[in-house]
DNA sequence: CAGAATCCGCTTGGATACTG
DNA sequence: CAGTATCCAAGCGGATTCTG
């Protein structure tokens, strides 16, 4: 669980040790519940993309934003990131197997999206009308 | 998919009618791939809770964030806002089938976040020392 | 209690220019 | 080509105050 539970909220106790643990669960949490993030594991997929593919097949992403999230994610063992001492530069990223095993729940999150596009598009025209 | 493909990538195939719904693809996605969204989805759970306990079992959410983000969800009809008419006023939140679909999928990253703290806590410090 | 609204710091993120 | 650095605008998000 990310989420506290509601039942002995009132209580404090002994939490060090568990604490730890959540913290940094919640840290990661933060680092992959994010747009980019999650749009470059589901762009990388099993593939093996260089620094500009990804920027063309994640459309709207600046290069500071990939550069960025890319650093994030090599940091966190998602991705590899294997550079080819050629000139000019050939940098490739893949998956991990961790970012693999991320990467099969976000692809739950695309399927979600379109399964329920229209549902979504009647709620906000009805939430919208005035 | 949310992402584009790499193949054909330099034809412009007509695209009009596809556009439409992937931007609101990628809209929906923005939408829900935010931290404190699918925190709220994974607190509210199978639950029905009020608004005071939102903001006690997702740890660290303001006020405002709390309403902003409970209103983001409730436009695109992930949750449901049932509003008592008593004195002092009752707000219940639960969530609706899509938002209990999309929790599935949500808990599948809680559960792959636990899975591989100690990768990613390794993963870390190998890429963190110089 | 739920939430709308205002103020405001400061992070985010885009555009641009510069290295190897 | 890949990546770093800098500048700067826009918006995120916290604290606070005010309603019904």
């Amino acid at each position: 669980m990310v989420t506290k539970q509601l039942k002995d909220s009132g209580q404090a106790r002994d939490e060090a040790d568990v604490t730890r643990a959540d913290s940094l669960a919640r840290e990661i949490f933060s680092d992959i519940a994010n747009k980019w993030a999650l749009l470059i594991i589901e762009a990388v997929g099993d593939r093996t993309l260089r620094f500009t593919e990804l920027r063309d097949v994640v459309e709207g992403i600046s290069h500071k934003m990939l550069t960025q999230n890319l650093r994030l994610l090599e940091r966190n063992g998602l991705i590899d990131r294997t550079v080819h001492p050629t000139v000019p530069p050939r940098v490739e990223y893949t998956l991990t197997e961790p970012g693999r095993a991320l990467r099969a729940t976000v692809d739950g999150m695309c399927d979600w999206t379109h399964r329920y596009l229209a549902d979504i598009e009647t709620a906000r025209q009805r939430f919208d009308s005035p």
